[in-house]
DNA sequence: CATCGACCCTGCGGGC
DNA sequence: TGCCCGCAGGGTCGAT
């Protein structure tokens, strides 16, 4: 569920409270709640202290002053808070991490158990140190890391289209459903379009429609639909007012006016205006009025196949 | 190596 | 009311 502008919502609210605390004590409620394969004991970091909180793409960590992080990946699902000691025990708590707050305490809650948290080694690269489990995950687009030139080359290179290029972790990060269909409907790119035929113009387009979508939502708290995803505090983001494209299907778009479609590809849904996202490649078929006339007698080979 | 589909979960809303 | 279906913001794995 969380994309980049809500992690990073989340990161933000995290690191003023808990840097320079000492982890006192830790509790496991559920055993999908530790990653699956980390093999370092979950509570060798207690007593450990935190310096900082890190980020990439979806991942987060707390860097210790020890060679072990503390990883976090909220999933679809996941919520950490600063919630009061006292407060009672919510439906989904996963886990309870003791900071030494006298007020509050961490929690991490996750309704569909797709998120964990993780004790990691760290392995290093040019720019420092990343832990072990997010250590094949692509720098984001805005790390010092990111080279726009190389992320442009990878993706033209892939034969895929260009929301699933956008959507692989492994090329660049951050990005999930909402943005990158916000993203494509800004730079009025179909998501299908093989990312190929993609200009390095159009390439360049789209993530400054990435950069701006993201900062946009950051600034609004993050994209909340419910209450899944809320900031440390339990309160939403406001971006969802701003979705121009995601969950708008049947909706008009507010450029043309033509109502926004949703299609699944992928086994997840993408949302776009098919007036202002024309597939490249496919030849204009509407530029005047009288070409509806003309088109559709023979089946177009979609049409033919079934 | 790149790509695809299945899979890991819980809960919600809609149609019947 | 209950049941079944499709759907939901993510990532990993094995097969091809």
């Amino acid at each position: 569920m969380p994309e980049l502008p809500e992690v990073e919502t989340v990161r933000r609210g995290l690191e003023p409270w808990l840097t320079g605390k000492r982890i006192r004590q830790v509790e496991i409620f559920h055993p999908r709640a530790l990653r699956e394969g980390s093999t370092i004991p979950f509570d060798s970091i207690i007593g450990a202290r935190i310096e900082r909180v890190d980020r990439r793409g979806k991942f987060l960590w707390f860097v210790l002053d020890r060679d072990i992080a503390l990883v976090g990946h909220l999933g679809m699902s996941g919520q950490m808070l600063a919630s009061p000691r006292k407060a009672q025990p919510e439906k989904h708590l996963r886990a309870r991490i003791d900071f030494g707050d006298k007020k509050r305490e961490f929690r991490f809650i996750d309704q569909r158990t797709f998120g964990w948290l993780s004790v990691e080694s760290l392995v290093s690269n040019n720019y420092g140190l990343l832990p072990e489990c997010c250590s094949h995950i692509a720098p984001d687009i805005f790390s010092e890391e990111f080279d726009e030139r190389e992320v442009i080359a990878k993706v033209r290179g892939r034969k895929v289209e260009i929301k699933k290029a956008l959507l692989n972790q492994e090329i660049l990060s951050g990005i999930g459903n909402i943005y990158a269909d916000e993203a494509l409907w800004h730079a009025k790119i179909h998501p299908e379009t093989p990312a190929s035929k993609l200009s390095e113009i159009e390439l360049k387009a789209i993530f400054k429609a990435v950069r701006r979508v993201m900062r946009s939502a950051l600034k609004q708290g993050g994209t909340s639909f419910d209450d899944l995803y809320i900031n440390v505090n339990g309160e939403s983001g406001y971006f969802e007012v701003s979705l121009r494209a995601y969950g708008r299907e049947d909706e008009p778009c507010r450029r043309c006016g033509t109502f926004i479609r949703r299609i699944t590809f992928a086994n997840r849904s993408s949302h776009f205006c098919p007036k202002c996202q024309r597939k490249k490649g496919v030849k204009a078929r509407s530029r005047g009025k009288s070409r509806a006339k003309w088109g559709r007698k023979i089946p177009s080979k979609r049409g033919a196949v079934r």
